[in-house]
DNA sequence: ATATTATATGCGACATAGTCGCAATTGTCA
DNA sequence: TGACAATTGCGACTATGTCGCATATAATAT
């Protein structure tokens, strides 16, 4: 490693504070906001970097885009709105067991081995129910 | 109704049948081999007429492109190969009791209105077990 | 039988996400 | 200082998906 990287250092924080998963978009608009300007494919190798780093992890939550979130949070779930598009992250204690004990009766029937899984709930988030109304 | 829709009873027929959920572009490539030749555009809108009515659902299993499904498989979950990319329908009895009531508490906690899951694991098929061996 | 009309289609433009190669820049280290 | 490796900008490219417009076509009403 020769030279530093201040766009990783600034992107990791970033990633890091923030408490909903990130697209590249959501993080060019963010940079945008603080004039601080990037080629978008810049941004897309350093967050590519960061991936395989471990720093951050790339989630499934919709099939238009990436999103990322930092690797230091605690796996967990979210909840997707389908109106207004906000993510929420889950968390309750029972699910990790169920999911751990489901994933072991998945291996013996199928004969796969797992390595990650992903639940997500999709539905309406307090002020979209209201909304609705 | 005016005009009866060829193309819409034909993609019905060819999701009905497949085992897998399929892309757009794997329905493309299965209608090539066929001859069958219609506008990329065409395929898309007709894709979404059949979402639209009901007929198959569309999944989130990657973030690359969107997969549909017939609608008259029963809700199940799936298994994705991260190496052949393949996808396996998962059939267990236990999982849809525990969603539900996991569905239940977070409505609770979170006052978010769960309308639908979804829940894939994503590991090593048996095939791909071998290969790394 | 013909006119009407809703729907389906092809074509192409467009938007967005993401990748890649190449050249230029820049920090680090010897 | 000079060499090296990594970062960056730029632009071309691919892929997925949408949309508007003109045209074709099947079903319906007259």
């Amino acid at each position: 490693m020769r030279k530093k990287n201040f766009l990783e250092d600034y992107l990791s924080i970033l990633f890091y504070q923030s408490s909903n998963p990130q697209s590249v978009a959501d993080i060019v608009s963010q940079l945008k906001k603080k004039h601080i300007n990037y080629h978008r494919s810049t941004l897309f190798r350093a967050i590519n970097r960061l991936k395989e780093k471990g720093l951050i992890k790339e989630l499934i939550i919709n099939n238009e885009k990436k999103f990322y979130e930092s690797a230091t949070i605690p796996h967990h779930h979210h909840l997707i709105c389908y109106q207004c598009k906000k993510i929420v992250d889950v968390d309750l204690d029972q699910k990790e067991k169920f999911i751990f004990n489901l994933s072991k009766l998945i291996q013996e029937k199928y004969c796969f081995r797992i390595k990650d899984h992903l639940l997500e709930f999709y539905g309406l988030c307090k002020n979209c129910q209201k909304g609705l109304v």
